[in-house]
DNA sequence: CTAATTTCGAACTATTTAGTTATATATTGG
DNA sequence: CCAATATATAACTAAATAGTTCGAAATTAG
């Protein structure tokens, strides 16, 4: 009974959905929105044009599809960096090395689907879909924040809100530094920086 | 002797250059590099198409043309909002709430030209004139930092690059926000946050 | 008023692009 | 082998787009 992949009856495809989508996720973060046609999108993905609009659609619901895929995918890595036992400084250093780390990778497009492109685009589910990961993120950051003050590493009284929403923001500013060019050598050390910064006590209270 | 603007010959322009510039900056930041057709240009500076052609080359030419006025536009006030006599904490609180207050105006785009969409653009001129641009805004701020550890409002041994570069992120962080749909009265609060936050002290050494 | 100059407006051409259709091909099930 | 199904390839259509051309209009100079 394990032998549900049984093969559809009809014409084999010669390409797998999942990892199209992929391709798809990697041509709109080189080229934009707007920048990619049709065209790119077949050659890019080894879908026939036909197929591609039986399956995915046209470009405004394949973009979706390709977004939510890059979201989840990276959304998972980006919690396995932060969330994996280490300390505090080191988790938030892992995230934003992290970030830096794809947005800078040699022989993909510079920055990132989420961060560079996909704000631009002129779509409300769109920006719906870009505010609740946006939301995601800083909560997730948050709750890291939350059990360092249970395990004793932060003082109870550390703004974990507006911290979490700096990080975040550091973030965004050095993958669009990643986006513009700069070298990773620059960004990792600025990630460094970036981390020590948004750890900082509060001043004493007068 | 200053009637220096002696008309020139043949049928006056019924556009002024300057403003068609500016109406074409918007037109970008509202759309996009990628996504502004010629028919954009032509309907929104009040141009007729062949003059456009005539003046201002090919849509390439114009963006950068674009770009430049709208950089030197914005960080002339950006230096002014920075540079303008009052406390180092005013001074950089000033100079975010200025880009969030761009970045949110009412009947305009939301973000802005350098950090949101001209990061995009697939062309050599345009990186290498943003990176300038970016290296400007960094030693701006670097230098009103310096200014405060002479005016004894900062020690000396403030870390004046890395702050300023952590200024400038946090505000891209807040522009793309603003490009996102976050409401104004959210980004002016964590203006001042993060005005805040760069001005923390480093821990003291042990 | 005439000639020269520059812009304007509209139309035109060639190219690119989105989306569809038609036919051939590969597979399952009987 | 035959029918049914799903995909692949290529060609097609209609629309959008970039860039140009041409005659009319507005101005200066003489």
């Amino acid at each position: 009974m394990f032998q549900n992949a049984a093969r559809p009856p009809g014409r084999p495809r010669n390409f797998d959905e999942v990892d199209a989508v992929e391709k798809a996720a990697q041509i709109f973060r080189s080229k934009g929105y707007d920048g990619v046609t049709i065209d790119d999108l077949v050659a890019g993905m080894g879908v026939g044009r036909p197929s591609l609009y039986a399956i995915f659609g046209d470009k405004r619901t394949l973009f979706l599809r390709a977004l939510r895929a890059y979201a989840e995918a990276k959304g998972a890595l980006a919690a396995k960096a932060l969330l994996s036992p280490r300390t505090l400084r080191d988790s938030l250093a892992a995230f934003l090395r992290h970030a830096v780390e794809t947005a800078t990778e040699k022989g993909s497009a510079r920055g990132c689907l989420l961060v560079c492109v996909a704000p631009l685009v002129d779509d409300a589910e769109v920006r719906q879909f870009l505010q609740k990961a946006a939301e995601g993120a800083v909560a997730l950051v948050e709750s890291r924040f939350r059990d360092a003050i249970t395990a004793g590493e932060l003082p109870s009284d550390f703004p974990v809100a507006v911290r979490a929403s700096q990080l975040i923001d550091l973030g965004r500013g050095l993958t669009m530094r990643a986006q513009m060019g700069m070298p990773r050598k620059t960004l990792l050390r600025d990630a460094e920086e970036a981390a020590d910064l948004v750890l900082l006590p509060r001043p004493a209270r007068a």
